[in-house]
DNA sequence: GCAGGGCATTGATTTGCATCAACGCTGCGG
DNA sequence: CCGCAGCGTTGATGCAAATCAATGCCCTGC
């Protein structure tokens, strides 16, 4: 096995990165479709087996923190991330979670500007920055679908802040489980029941709200029968059009 | 003179473009260093003229609006521009205010997501998506460029998210003003005092608040001798140290 | 000069969500 | 089997900001 993970003895879990040459994980990628690699041919695969290293993270693990040096950009392949910056006195704001195919590392010249850590056990594809770079000026293809990707991002981001600065609690929760819903779907999941690899600590953070009131309005939309809570922490959504209306889509 | 304004009679604001043969705004553009022609050379520069098109707009004026088809996009060169989105029941979330260079449209497919308006005598060029597209294969420098100035509004779209998730009413006003302090000095002016291109309910609006209690907190600023309110909307911020000390930047 | 409209300010009151606090459930290790 | 830790739920209370309601301050046009 050329993979290893563990805990050091502070605590910290260290990880070491299987080199690509060593395996061949572009080929068998079941989720190339959805990442920066989906307008590659079979060959120019191959380059990018060369330049890309994996990696997996356990639940918790950390990816990368907020001031550390920015030299690699990373593809999501399995599990779910989430991104989040701190306030000086520890207030926390989940920007986003990313899920297979999602890109992770714009945004970001010299230092990153956020954390990024595991919520699921995860794998990423690494990418050293300049090699990226010169990739991408190989292939256009691949330069123009990461610009397409950023540019969706942006929208994504807007949507966010819509919700963010003015939606109420019920509002920002429906529009939550819509987007997991679609998102799901997309990767060619069903739209529900939704596997939820968050907390309602992290829900609360990233649509800010506190953990209280993300349990109350979970437990409003729950007995009103919109939504199921199913075991392991999965909901089910019983009502696609009632949840829409509750989004307040404008 | 080529360019044309009025108003119809619906009261809804109309305007010729001026083509870019017929003038060359191009050479003579101030804020070339800032937008994302800044790569280009002075003869790169003479095919951007070819594709460009120039508008003026009055304060209040639409550039577009959410659902219009997408087909241009957009580099304010002068005045100040809004970007917002509205839901259903007429809640606003300006998702961004535009200074000469920055760049406007990504994010942006079929139609545009979101609406921009006016909010002072402004000017923008305007590329039909194809040309710029064009140009941008032909001028690898300037795709760079836009990329970079992508990731950019990237990160700034974080910033916010965390402003509207975790801060309070004085730290969003706070870390507001000194936001627009700092992009004031990247233009070349002076961080203070800086000239209010928005009401109050356009700040409301941007920082997730209400006119009433944006109004509270310029008071409680102003009382506390941190900025001073000047004559036609100008704030002077009399102590950096206490503004960024109540922004509580993370 | 003054009347009126648009914007800003200020005050009184309400309210949605945060905070503080307790308790229940589940899974794990001793 | 029990005790404990982590997470979720629920209840009581507090508070920051929203809402409701005047009033003030320009600016502009007559």
């Amino acid at each position: 096995m050329v993979f290893v993970t563990g805990t050091t003895s502070t605590g910290k879990l260290h990880c070491d990165w299987q080199e690509g040459a060593l395996g061949s994980p572009c080929n068998a990628c079941q989720v190339r479709g959805l990442t920066i690699c989906a307008p590659l041919t079979h060959d120019d695969l191959q380059h990018m087996v060369s330049i890309v290293s994996e990696r997996q993270l356990e639940p918790g693990g950390t990816l990368f923190s907020e001031g550390d040096p920015a030299d690699h950009l990373f593809n999501i392949t399995a599990g779910t991330i989430m991104v989040y910056r701190l306030l000086a006195d520890g207030r926390r704001q989940i920007t986003g979670f990313l899920f297979p195919g999602d890109f992770l590392g714009l945004g970001s010249d010299h230092t990153y500007r956020y954390s990024a850590e595991a919520l699921t056990p995860a794998t990423v594809c690494r990418f050293k920055r300049p090699a990226l770079q010169e990739a991408l000026e190989k292939f256009p293809t691949m330069e123009k679908r990461l610009f397409g990707m950023a540019s969706n991002e942006l929208a994504a981001a807007q949507d966010q802040m819509v919700l963010l600065g003015r939606k109420t609690a019920q509002e920002k929760l429906a529009s939550f489980l819509l987007m997991l819903s679609r998102r799901a779907e997309r990767r060619g999941q069903k739209p529900t029941p939704i596997p939820l690899a968050m907390n309602r600590s992290e829900i609360g953070d990233y649509l800010g709200l506190t953990i209280e009131t993300t349990s109350r309005v979970f437990t409003k939309m729950k007995q009103s029968g919109v939504i199921a809570l199913l075991p392991s922490s999965h909901i089910d959504i019983r009502d696609f059009d009632a949840l829409e209306e509750l989004a307040e889509q404008g």
